[in-house]
DNA sequence: CTCTTTTCGTTGGATATACAACCGATTTGT
DNA sequence: ACAAATCGGTTGTATATCCAACGAAAAGAG
């Protein structure tokens, strides 16, 4: 294992991919999941759209920007990444096409690549935590699945009232109570939401006077009929 | 093993789990993986909303309906589910939540369920394609990642030649082409972007009368500028 | 072949949304 | 304590979308 790789160790520990899984133990997994470890100078690409993709990678310091351009050249911001965070996984299975995003480092960053292969395919059993790992990777596509999901169910309706309707009963529902409390600020939840903010934030004082809900703030008051 | 289960071999055989196993290992997986076989009759529950999920849920045969109900009581689809197909796999990680989908059988269906835990967890030598599986396992829901991922950029666009755009040019650039056939007829398609279908036919034609692009039925020319 | 069904473009009116602009309240930084 | 920035509600207008309905063309059935 080169020195580079051991200054991230603490890193690699708090990561949802090695949960679980002491440093000592991370630091003998390593050559096992044939990880290397670059760096990346602010803008440089760290994916390429059109790219095949057979490692799944993670940033083990800095932060990075997933976008895509269009057929006409268009470009859009899909999502960041942060410290810890793993992505390109779902594009390692040998039936996916090639990558249809870019990621660009949006600061100095070093990243960690692990041979797909060998992630999934538990070798022999020196890595008594190999399989922990192959189980964080199951978990942690899954809950990307679970979220996206949930958001194009909402994204899905055709009006922003049922939009809002969708999320704030969703969110109702998961925290189990009437009175929730939201991550996201107007703006936010506009944009998560795919809709104008001012055009939202109408429609959520037409709900209330409606009688449908009261809000303050990020707090939400859900009246059930 | 039980002989309802025996019966359904050739149907595992040809699922995107069990892909390059052979029925004979199948067979003796299926104790294995902690596996039952349940059926329904027409309209019955599979699943329900609210439900903790810890297994892995595969229609031998029949057909299936995802449907939601939100806080007010509104009913809505989400999507079909044929025979061979896996679902609720995303659900069965331990941080995830409970369900927040109904699964309804459309006809009288068979439904095999495997332990989650015990699929995700390869066991003894005895076993020697369940290695295979789990990485079935992954493929399978990193392919509903991709795809979802697409869905839902192309829907969070506010117009609905945004929403055209962003799916055609996918398509172009998935296909390598810029004369390209899409799966879907015009209601269906207006289905996928979620728009109302005579006014995505308004805009189809407005752009082509732009000279943006050409169709004719299901096959599109885009014309790059 | 004829009849039926499906598909798709078209129209018009009611409604919803985007967009830009503004303001007061609250928060943040110094 | 003050200035600056952020946040959230409001308004007005142009535009886009939904919705229902219609008809022609194409596909499918018998």
């Amino acid at each position: 294992m080169r020195e580079a790789m051991k200054e991230f160790l603490p890193v690699l520990k708090n990561t949802k991919l090695f949960s679980g899984v002491g440093e000592e133990e991370i630091g003998s997994m390593l050559s096992c999941l044939g990880a290397r470890l670059r760096t990346y100078k602010k803008g440089e690409y760290v994916l390429r759209q059109g790219e095949r993709l057979e490692e799944i990678v993670l940033l083990a310091c800095g932060r990075a920007l997933i976008q895509k351009e269009d057929y006409w050249g268009n470009r859009s911001i899909l999502g960041e990444i942060g410290v810890g965070e793993i992505f390109g996984e779902a594009y390692v299975a040998p039936e996916s096409g090639a990558l249809l995003n870019d990621v660009v480092a949006l600061e100095d960053s070093a990243v960690f690549f692990f041979d797909a292969k060998r992630v999934i395919t538990t070798c022999s059993s020196a890595c008594r935590f190999h399989s922990m790992v192959v189980r964080n990777l199951f978990y942690a596509v899954s809950e990307k699945n679970r979220s996206l999901v949930q958001k194009l169910d909402h994204i899905s309706r055709r009006t922003t009232r049922e939009k809002l309707i969708s999320y704030l009963s969703e969110e109702a529902k998961r925290q189990n109570r009437a009175d929730i409390s939201i991550p996201f600020n107007r703006q936010q939840l506009a944009d998560y939401l795919s809709v104008d903010r001012s055009a939202m934030s109408n429609e959520l004082c037409r709900m209330r006077d409606e009688g449908l809900l009261k809000f303050e703030r990020n707090r939400f008051w859900l009246r059930a009929n």
